[in-house]
DNA sequence: ACAAAAGTGTTAGATTTACACCCATGA
DNA sequence: TCATGGGTGTAAATCTAACACTTTTGT
């Protein structure tokens, strides 16, 4: 899945410095790669090998090259992260303090994209990149946990108003995993009957007429995103304070 | 109000010819500065004179400053043109396609803005500087119809979630502009009792005792916001389909 | 008295919320 | 037969949507 790259993978946040004479401004992008493992949210960092942010996490990023779209800029970092093309991924806020990197001035465009945490084979290469889950992550490098924050922030009001949780599931799961996602994501728990009744009337799921496999207990039947649906004007999920 | 500012106001997009040999990327602000007039909804717009662009209309911009904050550049030239601080500001997304500026390779972080019409003073100097109503426009300079364009879908879905149009209102208001106001930037009609009911039922404006002046007719109450209202997470308005 | 816009209440329908028991499967 | 999680319905409360007449002011 790894497309040919003639450039070297690097990450715009380890391997700065030898921009600093050439550019007044470098813009870079930095991807939020969001994974769901049926119980927390998570996502895919790298550790930095800056000395300044030793054993910190950072996002997976990289400067944008002059003659490259920032879109395009994004998705070359998806796919040379993780071998993944054509995953949902927005475009969230441009992040540009001035100390934000200690190379110089970086103004940093932030993107979020949801993919199928299986689907992504971590390189032997790539011993430095891991899934965290979101909720434990305190600190990170550079300004990344506020990038985080931001993107997060961004993936909650998206999922409460457009079906978008899809992507980070199988093409086939049952309501609980699809319930397990959004309590997740939201931080909330949600009645099960309501939750169901209410994503079944949507349209937005078909029924596939199969079942889990492989689980102690009674299995639970599996459906799958609906993509003829149309989107009413509706909310998806309600969610009440307790956040 | 205006400022004292060391330098002189120069729009990236007309005056940008000199930063090409300089930056491989630069990175400017344009700013997209909302106004009501009490019927439609206005933007501040400034005639290009790049030749290329002769009599289209551009969005009031300029490069950000190696040394300067995004938003502090992005309130900059809101300053330098409108006079204006301390208003209602929000970064929306960033624009980065290659042929995008004439000039050169400028990726540019658009942001809104949400100003009292009344409040801003054109300046003789600013002959070319005028307000237009957003609905009216068909074209514009570079990328600036779909930044716009942009930045107006934003406005709709902050508005509906967020009380955020009394910056664009007079500290005093009546309902009727109120929802005026409402009407215009989401382009619907509401019903005007379900209207009022949800706005006085959700403790976000306070009576003020007083009534309109010098209208031909039954005068109105006036209201202003409550600043310390709570919000309930709740919308303000609910649209339907007909927008 | 007329014109123009302000102000006001009720009802039906839809949506949300709260809540508890039986079912299917594997061990 | 037990443990585990899957699957289901109903009623109360809240919210939304539809709808028309009276009041106040200036002319």
């Amino acid at each position: 899945m790894q497309a040919h790259n003639p450039f070297p993978i690097k990450n715009i946040n380890t391997h700065l410095t030898e921009i600093k004479d050439y550019f007044k401004i470098a813009v870079s992008v930095d991807c939020v790669i969001f994974g769901f493992d049926g119980n927390v949210l998570k996502v895919l960092l790298i550790k930095s090998d800056l000395a300044q942010y030793k054993n910190k996490w950072s996002l997976l990023g990289d400067i944008v090259r002059p003659d490259e779209e920032l879109d395009a800029a994004a998705y070359r970092v998806l796919r040379e992260r993780t071998g993944l093309e054509n995953v949902y991924m927005e475009q969230v806020h441009t992040f540009g303090a001035l100390n934000r990197h200690p190379a110089g001035r970086v103004i940093t465009v932030a993107y979020y994209s949801l993919v199928n945490i299986h689907h992504v084979q971590l390189k032997v290469s790539d011993f430095g990149l891991h899934w965290h889950a979101v909720k434990d992550l305190k600190q990170m490098a550079f300004d990344h946990k506020l990038i985080l924050d931001t993107c997060v922030k961004r993936l909650q009001d998206r999922i409460i108003e457009h079906p978008v949780g899809f992507n980070l599931l199988p093409k086939k799961f049952s309501l609980r995993e699809l319930q397990n996602l959004y309590e997740a994501i939201l931080g909330v728990k949600f009645d099960r009957r309501n939750f169901r009744k209410k994503f079944l009337s949507l349209g937005l799921i078909e029924d596939l007429n199969e079942v889990e496999n492989d689980v102690k207990h009674r299995p639970a039947k599996l459906y799958r995103f609906n993509e003829k649906a149309l989107l009413k004007n509706t909310r998806f999920v309600h969610v009440n304070g307790n956040g």
